[in-house]
DNA sequence: GTCTATAGACGGATAGAC
DNA sequence: GTCTATCCGTCTATAGAC
């Protein structure tokens, strides 16, 4: 299922290109919008040698959603039980916002998935993410119980910040398109707003 | 590039079958991972039967997407400069929010479509929508200069409020197995969690 | 209006030479 | 490891009988 251990300089750098070629094709087309001529085009080796490296399509966009998965849950691990409750919260934001910015493909890679019915996410969703969002809705509660933040649902705040930061990596090309050209970078404000947005609902 | 002009009443039932098959099909596998067999199939005909009304797959899905205009601006639009503001931007988020409720495959369909580049909607969003959106937000910050709500990002505000209801019919999947079986309708403790975070960010 | 049959193009994957 | 050639299944769309 894997593709070839890249044991070589030549290996690394093929599976690299590949997988690199693969995120922008999937992102941009969805799994079955994505063709195997798209990617190998994009990383300049021919259609069988690409299949060389990994044995199906399938296994390139496994490999890219699996690898995924930590760059995309850390910012939550994150979060400290021990720290400033809204800093917290408002860092967290800011880490999930600037994954927006630095890896939109990815973002869209993993909201294609999610869109079309988590297929092959289903089971690290029920399981692993979710796992990870009891744990810390049960800090924000704690928080909230103490009077250290606002009383709030804390899966919803979570769903809501996912909602609010991954926004401006999925549906990139209609904040641009309606702010327009007088505007062309939306993160700075973004940033400013969330923070503003987040600290009026939490603080005390 | 139209179908068949619907004079009978077969003609009328029939399109009205494909239009709703094709809905679904496209929402959940998007333009290119749908296939007419499919969308035939759900709509209960055969597929060159389906090209009679139709005269194309990309025909089908155009007049959806045309046809969803008007149901997902009209909220906006219904946006009142003469009310009360805080209580004229809850209603915005209320609105929106049944959207997801009531048409999720509808914003399935816009998500689709925006995600992947929005080949087919570019124009309508640098055009209509970027107008409605800049005559709101001359509307917001008028509110804001007079004092009538706290100073905010007009644009991200909507922006905001978009990301927030649209994740509960996009990423629906995911919100309901990060819940998990306890809490089968979502929708309930949304609604309240989006009333007290727009509450507390606008009112004064 | 609806069907069977099929054209014609494309996409994933493999064979086998080098 | 990389290539050319190609198999085979699937997909959109059309032809043509009824």
């Amino acid at each position: 299922m894997n593709e070839v251990r890249p044991r070589t300089r030549i290996q690394r750098r093929n599976t690299g290109a590949i997988l690199e070629a693969a995120l922008a094709v999937f992102a941009a087309q969805g799994f079955r919008g994505a063709t195997l001529d798209q990617i190998a085009e994009a990383a300049g080796l021919s259609k069988p040698n690409l299949l060389y490296y990994f044995p199906s399509k399938e296994a390139i966009h496994l490999d890219l959603l699996t690898g995924l998965l930590d760059l995309w849950l850390d910012p939550l691990r994150a979060l400290d039980p021990e720290g400033e409750p809204v800093a917290e919260i408002l860092a967290y934001v800011r880490r999930k916002l600037e994954l927006s910015r630095d890896f939109p493909l990815e973002s869209r890679l993993f909201a294609n998935e999610v869109l079309q019915g988590a297929p092959r996410l289903a089971g690290v969703i029920a399981g692993e993410l979710r796992d990870l969002v009891e744990a810390k809705a049960a800090v924000i509660r704690r928080w909230a119980e103490a009077g250290r933040i606002r009383p709030v649902h804390p899966q919803h705040l979570i769903f809501s910040i996912w909602a609010l930061t991954q926004h401006y990596a999925d549906f990139e090309v209609q904040v641009r398109l309606v702010l327009g050209a007088g505007e062309p970078d939306p993160f700075p404000a973004a940033e400013a707003h969330l923070e503003a947005l987040f600290t009026r609902l939490l603080a005390p």
